[in-house]
DNA sequence: ATTGGCACTCGGTTGGCGAGAGTGCTGGAG
DNA sequence: CTCCAGCACTCTCGCCAACCGAGTGCCAAT
């Protein structure tokens, strides 16, 4: 019985099985691929994936179905690269190229994963934390009302209000704009604060409130917790007839919701290098059990990650299909951000 | 056979349906709500509202429901307003007023909706159209990229990239964006387009170029095309098992990813004055054929639209509730928002 | 105008049956 | 030791018939 055949085997019946969305059993299988032996032999290997647990039917009278453990095999040891075609990637380039601002690059690349791969396409906001400061701007809105609108150089714009004492007078924030501009031009993220700290120092008593208030809220927007924001695309894909889940669509409707939550478990599977799977169950969320999603980091063309998109559909789906496609929209997206 | 208890049966037939989401006869409906008539009299007027093509069974042998042309009547006519909670109201004022950003007042208005209604919210960013421009900034990316920064006084903020020749100094960016600025203090934004071109035409002529395409990338950002930008929030809502279509989720996915078209929508049946409701067949889009829509517009505390918010549901939805919920946050969010 | 009674319609459910697909096992051939 | 043909077994699915119940429309009586 040898090794490489039952792996064969496991390789057609994921191919047949991603096609066809039906259990496949050893007739057809014999039927429709190459393998060279008898539906009985094909039996047999079998028994013994579904032994190994890489297999399973869902009742005793049906062909077979991959399991979790059995995409993962496929998609670690068995899996040929496809690679887009020609158009595909011009398609590509010229949609991304057409973007006219950040929101829009973001939006588009959304969408060209979601109809590249036919599922939900999650994309996180470019990451600010290697940014420097290019502009602070405050801009009273109402009354006892501020403005704080944060520009970084590589193009991200945060906006923050602040509810200070009434009264204040255009002459003191045009003061306090120039003097933090000063301060902040050409330092990193990671310096400003203290940049800031002797600012506010500096500031006369009366305005020394406003002053570190201000700073704070800067400090704050450009923290850790203000990169959560992703954008979602092609969720009507979800109820294509392809996708029936057991479940129901409810548990992955609520997940996608979940942005925070659904960020966090992108951010923990992707490694610096290249497309990570995360199949079924290995994924941290309940509503996704029945789902795989691939990701990828994207950033600027050294290599640097500064933020991260991936795909996410049924674990019966077209894995080198969605990788080739989630990886091409990466790269060309690096290459069109500002570095 | 008095004309206002036909009424009274058809609002009954309306209240009971969307509770229990089947088909109601005759005797439930005498057993459930205190008529003073027998179930033969009932079945008359049923046969009347039927023959007014205010309601319709689904099969011979099956209950009531109302139709699309009922819903309309009842919300018109029969729907008694039913305010918030106090809690709820409450619930709704801190939720908005912990938003930090502009970003954020939106996504939490979306979600509030989403949640009070356990419906899909819809909700568009505040328009740029009677803003004033604040500031403008330049910020160079990656070479022969600019980054254009727009901040309106009403705390709107747009990007927009910019190709423009390499080689481009920084001084020469300084002192454009000084003009601009200078050009634009204080003026309406259907003022700039002319105090722009006077600044370009002051430019020496190797800046006149790219003078020219900044001042075009500002103008049409301001302009119409870019009032677009919509939130949803509260899909998972859709896959609940109390939203189930004739027809699936699917064109309703579809429709809310059309959010040019969506938008159209909503902007057409938003009147002035308060809450509309657009029922089923009503809606201009056929994926929405099967829900009913209940939007406000909201704003600035004068009374001014500068944007819109809604919730999107089953046509048999709780009418009442909805209307109550849509219209106090944009209250509210009229209130919170800067003017 | 209202009501009780009654015959009728029809969708949904149940149970039984047969067909088909697929399996595991066994014994024999290479 | 590997492969394979055959066979008995299991289980799902689709089909059909029968039944049940809900609800209606109509009619005669009040």
């Amino acid at each position: 019985m040898s090794e490489e055949r039952r792996l064969d085997v496991l390789r057609a019946i994921v191919e047949d099985y991603v096609r066809t969305r039906e259990p496949v059993g050893s007739r057809i299988l014999t039927e429709r691929h190459r393998l060279g032996v008898s539906p009985a032999t094909v039996r047999n290997d079998m028994a013994a994936l579904e032994e190994a647990g890489l297999i399973a039917q869902p009742h005793t009278s049906a062909g077979r179905i991959p399991t979790d453990k059995g995409y993962r095999l496929f998609v670690d040891q068995l899996a040929e690269v496809r690679p887009l075609t020609v158009p595909q990637r011009r398609a590509i380039e010229t949609f991304l190229s057409e973007a006219v601002d950040l929101d829009d690059v973001v939006a588009r690349a959304g969408r060209l994963i979601a109809q590249l791969t036919g599922q939900v396409a999650v994309v996180q906001y470019p990451s600010l934390r290697r940014s420097g400061l290019r502009h602070l701007e405050l801009v009273p809105t109402a009354e006892g009302r501020l403005l704080v609108v944060v520009i970084t150089d590589t193009g991200r714009v945060e906006q923050r209000f602040l509810d200070v004492p009434v009264g204040m007078d255009d002459g003191t924030l045009g003061e306090l704009r120039a003097r933090f501009n000063a301060a902040a031009a050409g330092h990193r993220l990671t310096e400003i604060g203290t940049a800031f700290e002797r600012v506010t120092e500096a500031m006369p008593d009366d305005h020394r409130a406003l002053a570190t208030a201000v700073a704070a809220v800067v400090t704050a927007a450009l923290g850790e917790e203000s990169e959560e924001r992703i954008v979602l695309a092609g969720q009507a894909n979800l109820a294509r007839s392809s996708m029936r889940f057991e479940q129901g669509l409810r548990p992955v409707l609520e997940a996608l919701e979940e942005q925070v939550v659904l960020l966090g478990l992108l951010t923990d599977m992707t490694d610096d290098a290249g497309v990570a799977v995360s199949i079924g169950h290995e994924n941290r969320l309940a509503g996704l059990a029945e789902t795989s999603v691939v990701t990828s980091g994207y950033g600027s063309s050294d290599g640097d990650t500064v933020a991260i998109l991936s795909s996410i559909g049924p674990t019966r789906m077209d894995y080198p299909g969605t990788i080739a496609a989630v990886r091409a929209v990466a790269r060309y997206l690096s290459r069109v951000l500002p570095s």
